[in-house]
DNA sequence: CTCCAGGCATATT
DNA sequence: AATATGCATGGA
């Protein structure tokens, strides 16, 4: 079915689908992005106004609620651009990547790709996840390139596997922490209803005990798993970016308190070499 | 060849 | 509490 959401804006896909925050989807061609979420195959496109995802759903009235949700089109991100910019530096940020947004992404797949994530590039990231889910993920559907293309595996698969059985995702030392992390949430000793209970410390304290998360990919979690946008802390890439864009210390406007800014800053930061 | 990638666990001080 | 080191893999 064919979801569709009008005047959206601001909105760059490439900046959102490809700037490191998911890790499954694609650039095609003609600029608009093949991707697989929560179980659905995605067909992304938007024309500077009009947002059209061709997903493989069945239909459905929650349908057009889920994408919602996923681009956080309930947020006015044109309102935030202008509350950023009122900092020479944010808005320096916001006008590198004018179409970024945080996408809300689930729980479980975000905390397991960033345990993938450590010490570690975005495409073999990518490449991965690409193969955690081909050989364990459930086949949803082939892609616009005839390719056929699978979900990101459940919680109960991955906690039925061995080191041994994951040594074909090529992940390096990182397979622990995806075992532990599949474990965890398979056996519901870490449940994406408690964590939305606790306050973000207290989520992020119970995010730490999973092997192979530290403060940095907890953090990552908190605001990409668990739409933790008001008292993120402040982590370690951005306290990086911090230390060139801000040597004298953050400005008290923005950053400790939204997510988004620190998009801004990591992908300012990041493509314009200043780190 | 070396260096490093959106770090973390562990050992050492 | 703070700092140092090894780590799997692959791209630059």
């Amino acid at each position: 079915m064919n979801v569709r959401f009008d005047d959206v804006a601001p909105l760059s896909l490439r900046d959102t689908l490809d700037c490191g925050q998911a890790f499954r989807w694609t650039a095609l061609d003609d600029g608009s992005f093949s991707g697989v979420v929560d179980g659905r195959l995605a067909m992304v496109s938007y024309d500077g106004s009009v947002l059209s995802i061709e997903t493989s759903a069945t239909s459905s009235a929650g349908e057009k609620a889920f994408w919602k949700n996923y681009f956080a089109l309930d947020i006015d991100y044109s309102a935030l651009q202008q509350e950023y910019s009122a900092d020479p530096t944010l808005a320096k940020c916001v006008r590198f990547a004018p179409g970024i947004r945080v996408l809300r992404q689930d729980f479980y797949e975000t905390l397991v790709s960033f345990i993938i994530s450590q010490n570690n590039n975005i495409s073999r990231i990518k490449g991965i996840v690409e193969r955690l889910c081909e050989n364990f993920g459930e086949e949803v559907g082939t892609d616009a390139t005839g390719r056929l293309v699978h979900a990101f595996p459940s919680p109960a698969k991955l906690a039925s596997l061995s080191l041994e059985d994951l040594a074909c995702l090529r992940a390096g030392y990182r397979d622990k922490g995806i075992l532990d992390a599949a474990r965890r949430v398979a056996e519901g000793r870490l449940r994406h209803d408690d964590l939305s209970r606790m306050d973000t410390p207290s989520a992020r304290k119970a995010l730490l005990e999973v092997y192979g998360v530290g403060p940095k990919v907890a953090d990552c979690v908190l605001l990409f798993g668990l739409g933790r946008f008001e008292s993120f802390p402040v982590d370690v890439w951005v306290r990086r970016a911090m230390a060139a864009l801000f040597p004298n210390g953050l400005p008290s406007n923005a950053v400790s308190t939204a997510g988004i800014a620190q998009q801004y800053i990591f992908n300012y930061a990041r493509t314009s070499g200043l780190w």
